[in-house]
DNA sequence: CTTACCATGTAAGGCGTTACATGATTCA
DNA sequence: TGAATCATGTAACGCCTTACATGGTAAG
């Protein structure tokens, strides 16, 4: 992931964690205490190189990617993917949700309902901001695609939450 | 999870890995490197006991949840929500897919959604089971809730992936 | 009599987070 | 001058998987 935020700028550690947060870290995370170990290593492995002020350790560290950086990056997208998962806590206390009852199984799903709805908000402006620049960048049509998978994804969540709340809600009613 | 597993009926440690296998693992996964050591664990801290032929260690060993296990489950249970992630390599791929090409990012969405149809297929044969058996046993109606979730989000996937490759083959027209 | 599946468990190690430690710069 | 934000990094630890080790049972 690092590697191909280097593909297309220079950036410091912590420029790639703002970037992570901002735009990735939807379908993938990351904190500094594996960013900056992982920077060191692309150093020592030849992927990217550092230049910045060495004199000042707090300083601005700014890496790019080398041409065997490039290449490394190109053969793990060439590479069929293999690790596709999602943990999800709110699906697991639904499963287990008789223990607990009806209205609190109702609540992480008004809960989760929330937080997709503001993640839904979010997409939709990094969208319109992507369309708006779309022929900027080719960088951008790909970033695009991602944009539109999480729009749908989340569409679907909350068409889920109004089903199940609503499947919850007559199921009280017949059963107490 | 193992709680919760244990709260509908006992259950071997081989038997949990085959329901997680079966019904849990596309929202939580677990191997069994994780599920002895819980077992262990769970038993040490009163919230299961093991029944079984303690002579032979390779012989089936029966776990059942405790009055405390079951309070430490609804405890669980009556928490918000901590962690909802989602990891999938297939974004980062094609978040990253200018370096890559439109026909390799294409290759990349046509593997996605042959694993998501596949995943959609078990999980409408698992909602005929569980409607045709709704009365049975009261689980089954949360079971059922997960596996909305499941079939909603995986056909959003796939209208993702057609909408995706179409972008993507329009593109390639345009600026080929 | 051998294949497939049932069954339990551990050891090593990878991956990544949280918490901490430190300091520079900007702006009200 | 104090707060917010920019900025880099490490140490401890938690969680979990992979690979390995071992053996029982049923069916053809």
């Amino acid at each position: 992931m690092i590697l191909g935020l280097l593909s297309h700028e220079d950036l410091s550690g912590y420029e790639i964690k703002r970037r992570i947060d901002s735009s990735l870290s939807y379908f993938w995370g990351a904190s500094y205490g594996s960013i900056y170990p992982t920077l060191k290593e692309l150093v020592e492995k030849g992927y990217a190189q550092r230049t910045g002020d060495e004199t000042n350790v707090r300083n601005r560290q700014v890496y790019n990617i080398t041409a065997s950086g490039r290449e490394y990056l190109k053969a793990w997208l060439a590479e069929p993917v293999m690790r596709d998962e999602i943990r999800y806590e709110t699906l697991l206390k639904l499963f287990f949700g008789k223990e607990a009852g009806r209205e609190q199984t109702a609540g992480h799903i008004r809960a989760f309902r929330e937080k997709t709805q503001n993640n839904l908000q979010n997409l939709l402006a990094a969208r319109q901001i992507l369309e708006d620049n779309r022929d900027e960048d080719e960088t951008h049509q790909y970033y695009l695609l991602t944009v539109m998978f999480g729009i749908r994804t989340y569409r679907a969540y909350l068409d889920f939450c109004d089903e199940a709340l609503s499947v919850l809600e007559t199921d009280t009613r017949n059963v107490n």
